[in-house]
DNA sequence: CAGTATTTGTTGGCTAGCCACGTAACTCAA
DNA sequence: TTGAGTTACGTGGCTAGCCAACAAATACTG
């Protein structure tokens, strides 16, 4: 083995070397969770809410669970972002009259004069994508990523 | 006012189905740090911990610096970690005679039980996500990613 | 050699995200 | 109707991760 070689091997660690696919995966979801914070700073929005905020475009008046549920994260996680969105005058909550458990979250006006803005970020980041993959890949990446994500999901909660 | 809505809703559709691409990313990506969590829970590590580990099997005794170089997160995110292992036992940290602002990290023979636990997971992820794209797609699908996670690095920092 | 600049590391404060626990409200069956 | 079970939501407590501010030690420069 080279001298360079070596060099090059010991610059990775030999565990991360057995598993390259999830090395390249780990890897480009840092960096596109950073990419993606850095931009939607700019809207003064943190990662997460800017999910929220494009399920309430679709849909306003929503109840938490159904955000919740379309969203995939904890209730918990929801319940404090939405709060702080609130507090940010993003959204409103008000109980719902039918369910006195539930609270129903509607957008307020400073929340909707971001859809333009975000759906900007949105695009650029999707273009950018699709440049640097070359249209022909893009619809294969990602069927192979959703076929992906669907194994990983499944192999949740087994195997220990 | 539904009316407004309604008309706001035809003229843009929804921002989710503007950008496959990055949506299917960032689920894949959120999935995907499940998983891993949920496997590193049975060795009592947090994700992050991981890849410290993997570096100070490959060299013990780095300093923290070295550790943050090598593995890109804040260095305050890993000086919390690493006195976090230190608490669990996995590491000890020692200051540089020479340089006294340093701190050498070294494993402890708890910490470097892990490595061959830490191994099996990482090559059960690869394993699962090699035979969920075929081998065909395997080398095709990690350059894309490597390709997509430069060009995504590149655009930090760049473009407000 | 003295003063400045850089490097190394810690801590405070904010976010996301999870689990566990608790409470109020709704549902349904006995 | 009553009581058990379920659902919706909130909070406490832990983690990661970031930036900003700070202290201490080293390096550099005039």
């Amino acid at each position: 083995m080279s001298e360079d070689l070596s060099r090059l091997l010991a610059d990775k660690p030999s565990l991360l070397q057995r598993a390259p696919l999830t090395l390249s995966l780990l890897a480009l979801a840092r960096t596109l969770h950073g990419v993606v914070a850095e931009r939607l700073l700019t809207l003064d929005l943190y990662p997460g809410q800017e999910l929220i905020l494009m399920r309430l475009f679709d849909q306003d008046d929503q109840i938490q669970t159904s955000l919740q549920q379309s969203i995939g994260l904890d209730h918990s996680t929801l319940s404090r972002s939405i709060r702080r969105m609130q507090d940010a005058g993003l959204v409103n909550r008000r109980p719902d009259e039918r369910d006195k458990r539930a609270m129903i979250v509607s957008l307020t006006p400073a929340g909707r004069a971001l859809q333009p803005r975000l759906a900007e970020i949105w695009e650029q980041l999707e273009a950018l994508t699709v440049a640097t993959l070359g249209q022909d890949d893009e619809d294969g990446l990602r069927k192979a990523l959703e076929a992906l994500e669907r194994a990983l999901a499944t192999a949740r909660r087994k195997n220990a």
